[in-house]
DNA sequence: GGAATGCGAGAGCACTGCTCTCTCAGTAGA
DNA sequence: TCTACTGAGAGAGCAGTGCTCTCGCATTCC
């Protein structure tokens, strides 16, 4: 209508296609993990094994797809949480940043597993995941920046930086946090091996005979590594 | 001979045959990681699949024995290097320990993924692995020990602790460091997260584009933590 | 020496990823 | 509107998988 071609249904029912391939795929990972059955997702599609080539080159291909997705679905829940938060609350944001991956990956753990976990064998990450997968320490040096700018780091005598280090902070930081103190960035970088590190235990069971409180246990470390960064 | 029975030869081949079938395994799971093929490991050692069976019930009967030499070889490593380092080194010791699991994992990579990565799906640990797990963190809960009762743990302000992290923390510290206060013993479990969360991020590519110069960068990392936890 | 046991071979089952061909419905150009 | 083209599902097939079962043979035990 109004000049537009007719529906093309061929490229919509792709879409939709594609979209419920993954939506089942996801489901299977729970189940499977990464070594999830093709054919098992295409009989949950009422579909014959081939049909999926259709769609998926190969198996690898649909998982890149899902991690892209893992990734991006981190993301933005990161970034919607953060920017929930008044901007002058800096540890607030902070927290909500921590508490929004963990909750994400509690939320889906085996596509937190997929994309922190260990790597699938024989299966290298396209250039594109790149991208989606800095999304969210991006909003984590996005916080340090802005406690910079307004003058609310914290300046503790700042540990001795090596050159090879220094190097590695001033490039991690200068995109999203160049006004930042290199020891602030390096402190912020080691934060965010934490929290990451802090899920991964949890998630794959190093916390098991550990940590019962879960919840304040975590919350506790993020606070502290707050302070620790200097904010 | 001298009264003892004839060698079983049975038994000794039986136990040299298990040996080899783990170690042909191992070298499997750097290219198939956790789904590496019972046949194909059968197929290197000169032997049908189904004799693979009269030695492991099953492939996760495999991967559990794998998993339980990787935390043995681990914890013997990390106990190894730290007790070459004189006593009241305490930094020392402590850096002994975080090189020796960096230096272990990246020996070993698929081993350690194996271990710390993403738990394989459908496999349930059994409870023989738990001491083994428990090792290396061992080693580094008796440093902070060594520390308190010779009275050189830093005092800074301690944060404040939930009732339900003071619980864990002490649990957690009762066995092997009863005189560290609180407060360290919190920030020493964190520590630990770190450490093994810096490794899992190298190793699994986390890091990839961000930090080059890996061994500076970790050594300046854990001499932070160190600082950080009071020694 | 005879019975019991341990072990490898081999066949077989249900499953996997992936390829290829066939057929038919949707689409584009005239 | 008719025709040629293209995209998509079905189905068969290949090589591989974990695992089971049975069958011989060698070692061990009594």
């Amino acid at each position: 209508m109004y000049g537009m071609k007719a529906t093309n249904i061929r490229a919509r029912v792709r879409a939709e296609m594609t979209e419920e391939i993954k939506t089942i795929a996801r489901r299977h990972l729970a189940t499977d993990g990464a070594n999830l059955s093709l054919r098992a997702v295409a009989r949950d599609l009422g579909v014959v094994s081939s049909a999926i080539y259709r769609y998926f080159a190969s198996r690898d291909e649909l998982l890149t797809a899902l991690i892209l997705d893992a990734y991006n679905s981190l993301g933005q829940t990161v970034e919607d949480r953060e920017r929930a938060v008044a901007r002058d609350d800096l540890t607030g944001r902070w927290m909500a940043v921590c508490d929004s991956v963990r909750g994400w990956a509690l939320e889906r753990p085996h596509e937190y597993a997929l994309i922190y976990g260990s790597p699938v064998p024989g299966y290298q990450a396209p250039q594109d995941t790149v991208a989606a997968a800095t999304r969210a320490v991006t909003v984590l040096g996005t916080i340090i920046q802005d406690a910079a700018v307004t003058g609310r780091v914290r300046h503790d005598p700042p540990e001795p930086l090596a050159a090879e280090v220094v190097e590695d902070v001033r490039r991690a930081g200068s995109v999203i946090a160049p006004d930042v103190p290199d020891a602030v960035t390096a402190r912020a970088l080691s934060a965010w091996v934490t929290l990451f590190g802090s899920v991964s235990f949890e998630l794959f069971g190093q916390l098991n005979q550990v940590v019962m409180h879960r919840d304040e246990f975590f919350a506790h470390q993020m606070r502290v590594q707050a302070r620790f960064v200097g904010i």
